[in-house]
DNA sequence: TTCCTTTATTAACATAGGTGAACGGAATTC
DNA sequence: GAATTCCGTTCACCTATGTTAATAAAGGAA
């Protein structure tokens, strides 16, 4: 699944030692469901590659509201970027919807990856990229698109998540509270 | 100026040969007032360190509406990361607010400049982590405060920003309409 | 099973922010 | 420098979304 992943990313087949050599790096943990792959404040020490199950980040603010603001599924990359990458304290929680089996991969071996395969070097920067379109894109549609405009897109863009993921959760990352989803589920049948 | 951005980035001293090569690779140009560095729809080419002047880049949905979704002063880079880096055609537009000078860095000369300094390979991917670690922040925000504070955190963040950019503008970076802007900020005094 | 907690739905009411229009002052254009 | 367009402000009114509360269904725990 992740050499799929990478390959798909990379739009090129990777070599088998690449490959070899990826999954002695990259640690699988399993998790329960409810469990933290992240704790604001404390450090994010790994990028996380979900083989099963589910999770998502979300940020807390002063008065204490959940806000999602990632999911992730099978094949879905998820890290505190701040933290990982900077080594800072985590911005985000990450907590996991239901039993979770990850690849763990450790800034080290990230280097250690990169630094012997170019190609890694590419994808993990092409993650990078990716990700920062799609969050651009997201603003804009954040900010001019009404809710019910923004629940559309969703359910077009991620169909698998309206399976998997609360829908409190859904609607916390749209913007709106669990009500006004409701309110906006029952409209459109 | 370019020097010490990427200095402070990456928070230590770059060889004076290194600082040649970047400046023999990146091309300076001067744009009028109203001029697009990048247009939706067609390739963005360059990522631009906005060196005197300021522009900033928007999405246009269907409706026609204008959706800021970042400013670049001086010391800024500003670019359509999806076109940039994976050749497809820009979903932003980039436009000057004044007359203004950049550096135009086009990705071929990325490349070089990655490839013969691991220190350039670093600060790009920098930018980018940074880059990412603010949108996150800033989705998270949007979706979980009110048109007030977040107007109070820009003002904090981005104070810079009140003298030079139009409020209409402002307004749309936070996602509402010019009139609900002066109404806030009368309510602030 | 039974109990308890969590999630989704609905409804009545409250409010932040949108809309359209009008006005004055800057800034641009000719 | 007169004419015109653009920008910020204000106002009255409107609408989408928030709030509170009640209920029921679903899911977990014992």
């Amino acid at each position: 699944m992740i050499r799929n992943n990478i390959e798909k990313t990379l739009k090129e087949k990777i070599p088998d030692e690449m490959f070899t050599q990826f999954r002695e790096l990259a640690f699988e943990k399993s998790f329960d469901k409810k469990q933290f792959l992240a704790e604001a404040g404390k450090s994010c020490k790994y990028q996380y590659f979900i083989e099963q199950g589910s999770c998502y980040s979300y940020y807390v603010n002063e008065k204490g509201d959940k806000n999602a603001v990632q999911f992730a599924v099978e094949n879905y990359w998820i890290t505190d970027a701040s933290s990982y990458f900077s080594d800072k304290p985590a911005v985000f929680n990450i907590e996991t919807l239901e039993p979770t089996k990850a690849l763990l991969l450790n800034k080290q071996n990230l280097n250690l990856l990169c630094n012997t395969h170019p190609l890694f070097d590419r994808f993990f920067r092409l993650l990078l990229q990716n990700t920062l379109a799609t969050l651009h894109y997201r603003i804009a549609k954040t900010n001019s698109e009404d809710a019910d405009h923004r629940y559309r897109e969703f359910s077009t863009l991620y169909p698998h998540f309206l399976q998997r993921i609360p829908q409190y959760l859904i609607a916390s990352y749209l913007g709106i509270k669990p009500q006004s989803l409701s309110r906006i589920r029952k409209k459109l049948q």
